[in-house]
DNA sequence: CGGGATTATTTAACACGTTAAGTTTATGCG
DNA sequence: CGCATAAACTTAACGTGTTAAATAATCCCG
């Protein structure tokens, strides 16, 4: 077993934003696990169908970039969609580059029907740590974002 | 196509903690990346060998939980570190369910080796967001956790 | 106009996340 | 003891994350 002196700057998971930033995200997300569960779709699944209500027909790569999610698992994600039959996608006419997906009246029904509860979640968790407080801490992740440079 | 490319309408997404702490997450890992594939591991296996060099020899299920990785993503990643010979794993002599992981001599000299670059990448995202409000997100993530980790 | 650069998306390969079920070992209780 | 139960992984199966490379369509510049 090696054993170093504290010559090396180390600091422990606790105090680590990218790990803490993980956790946090985890203990979110484990309260809307149980009414995505029964939905019958994944989390990302459900942002997809998300941004895709609220912005209509759009094509992949605006859509990866609302829904948070790189190309390649878009494109396996809208395979499984297109085959449950919640999404449509279709090739844009005048850039044939293009792909425009959409939701399919299925689709539409399963967003309109989940999104209370998917609200009281999150007026749950809101409520939970204070309505002020969580609004303050998206805003800090916000200008997380703008300091680091993220893509818009 | 109601597009309104100079609207300073955001969408919804960022106003939704999940998404956020997701898209923080990933800015902040952005940073990490290089140094990551300069040592050649993943951001999962650096963060294995650095709680096993903060920890010394621990099972695997208390590893588990302070690397934030679940249990059998962990299995996976043990036989990799084992492979490259980073990492050894024997059995707990006084209970054989028991597995204990601790670092090989080249285990602990990567992370030695590492632990300075990494500091260095904290080190610029700390100042550039400013040292105080650093903490002060991390201390916030840690109430979220307090919070949520509590059931109803 | 033509052919090399660019852009949008997909495919491929490997690693991890998540849940359920399986295996081995320890523990508790009659 | 002996058997049921629980605990600590591990395996399995499927979905997603990540990077690089391939494919296809458009753009651009000479």
């Amino acid at each position: 077993m090696p054993d170093t002196p504290d010559s090396h700057r180390f600091s422990p998971t606790r105090q680590s934003l990218p790990i803490m930033l993980l956790r946090a995200r985890e203990a979110v997300m484990a309260r809307y696990r149980p009414m995505l569960r029964e939905i019958g779709v994944t989390e990302q699944q459900w942002r997809v169908l998300r941004v895709l209500k609220e912005s209509g027909e759009i094509d992949v790569s605006t859509l990866a970039e609302r829904a948070a999610i790189l190309g390649p698992s878009l494109t396996r994600i809208l395979k499984t969609l297109r085959e449950t039959g919640l999404v449509d996608v279709r090739q844009d006419r005048d850039d044939r580059r293009r792909s425009l997906a959409s939701l399919t009246d299925a689709g539409d029904a399963l967003v309109v029907n989940a999104a209370d509860d998917s609200a009281d979640v999150y007026a749950e968790i809101s409520t939970q740590f204070g309505y002020e407080r969580t609004q303050a801490l998206i805003r800090e992740l916000d200008a997380l974002l703008e300091t680091l440079g993220q893509p818009d």
